[in-house]
DNA sequence: TAATTTGTTCGAAAAAACTGAACACTTTAA
DNA sequence: TTAAAGTGTTCAGTTTTTTCGAACAAATTA
């Protein structure tokens, strides 16, 4: 590689200082030194870069894409080894947090405004997930903590968990849904006459499951338990919500719950990890979610 | 930049060989430079790269990081360095032809043929646009050179044009199709009766216009002179097509010319090029294509 | 016309890169 | 178990590359 990323240097300060010689002054070098780089690179590649027009030196086309191709290179050579650094410093690059969509991203916002306090330079991502397609995403790598959802199968090797509370699930509708007038408690034939609100597993592996399907139920199949809410706020539907999730709107009072015959769930939230993840980030958020728990 | 382009060949040397010393014959020098080199790209950076484990020397992971992308870093380094030469070589790193449906590729096969035959570098993109989008395509610099279609507007400055063919154009049908057991010849009235299909303008500033439309006809609108041929072909519909496309099919039999009250219409098909480009191949192609109509 | 600004040339000096022998250490083979 | 071969490193000396600064030629400006 007859090139130097110091020679694209210098050909990116004589063209944003528009002279050599402003060139050289601000690379603290002497204007001798930038025809000496330029002319050393001209042989070296075998085509002129700068031709004289008048006193001063302009771009040849060929000069021109050593240039501007030139600046991509030093940006990307410059993010090589800012990522490098990072990497050395131990702090993951990046680290993404699934949350299943039954979690609430309330409990994470301390925990994340603390994380930035640390300026580790990890760059947060948060994905949502519905069920299944928590633990996959941390199988599939495309993940590094999962909030919420089930354990993983004892099948899957390197997985840790733990539970970090119980949600409980109560039948919702909105204020002035048909089945608030009727009588309580509710068995699962009455509910069989009303359309329910179901989430869909975001998994693209298992076959589709959700939760707490009736036989012959209408069903409106939707993406995440925010469109689930508001679908029964709107009155199109019943569901079973986690009663954390939606606390402020039955207090409101736009969504009721509903007495059911069989007694209703409570669903342990785990939340999961590799156990192999060496990055401090992984680490830090996991030690200080458990330790939130307390 | 406390970085060079040399410092990553050798790393890759060192990575690709497996051992310093080897990497230090392939790249002609002895080991002690790679240590050297190596030593001094840790200090510069800050961290260590190599770090030994038993007799030999392994990567960090942020080593891992600057190998890695340091390879993509030196491809694009390379590319760039090709692109420059192809640059100040005066051929043109691409050339986009767009051929108006209207023209026939069949033409432009032995001058490409001969084009490659150069060996000058230049890729070739060959475009299908459709009446209007062809000059479209030249005006916004998506195509060096239009062949087929109409001329450019006096108003738009800058293009040249010349006229290559007559397109002779005749109403056909498939074989079996009805009309052809009507009386000729057939008047505008006769045809309204039928579905005809019909080339969509590709361009996308322009309205929507298409060639010999008649009032209140039934329309079916395709992408391409061959969608439309297919359409004819299978008894779709009926439509005007230029008669040196069809040749062969006329002379096979699965298509069949009506005749028309009114007379057919002739249109002159254009190459059109910029004035401006100074590129050597597209230069090339105009003369070469301007000289093979004699 | 004189002064200023441009980039270049060139010899000398400084800095960087490279070499090769000696060394310390690990792994393999006898 | 010992010898041999292979690993990368150290270091003094050499070579190459880079930088400097003064002198210069050419174009522009005052």
């Amino acid at each position: 590689m007859k090139l130097t990323l110091d020679a694209l240097e210098v050909l990116d300060a004589i063209d944003k200082k528009g002279s050599f010689a402003a060139a050289a002054n601000a690379l603290f070098r002497v204007p001798s030194t930038l025809t000496y780089t330029v002319q050393k690179l001209e042989e070296d590649l075998g085509f002129v870069i700068f031709r004289k027009e008048g006193r001063r030196s302009v771009l040849t086309p060929a000069g021109r894409v050593l240039l501007e191709e030139g600046r991509h290179l030093l940006l990307a050579t410059q993010a090589m080894i800012d990522k490098a650094h990072q990497v050395d410093s131990g702090w993951e690059v990046s680290l993404n947090i699934a949350l299943d969509t039954v979690w609430d991203i309330e409990q994470l916002l301390p925990i994340l405004a603390e994380f930035q306090q640390l300026n580790t330079g990890v760059e947060i991502n948060l994905l949502e997930e519905v069920m299944g397609g928590s633990l996959e995403a941390l199988i599939e790598d495309r993940a590094d903590i999962v909030l919420g959802g089930p354990p993983p199968s004892a099948t899957i090797q390197g997985l840790q968990f733990k539970e970090m509370m119980q949600s409980q699930w109560c039948l919702v509708t909105a204020k002035d849904h048909p089945l608030t007038k009727t009588s309580l408690p509710l068995t699962n034939e009455m509910m069989t006459a009303y359309t329910s609100i179901v989430i869909k597993d975001s998994s693209r592996q298992s076959p589709i499951q959700s939760h707490r399907i009736m036989a012959k139920q209408k069903q409106i199949k939707v993406a995440s338990m925010a469109q689930k809410i508001s679908l029964i706020e709107a009155g199109i539907g019943i569901g079973f919500l986690p009663r954390h999730k939606i606390q402020g709107k039955l207090d409101e009072g736009t969504l009721v719950t509903l007495e059911t015959a069989e007694p209703t769930q409570s669903t342990p939230q785990y939340c999961s990890w590799k156990r192999n993840n060496k990055g401090k980030a992984a680490r830090w958020f996991i030690d200080r979610i458990l330790s939130d728990k307390v």
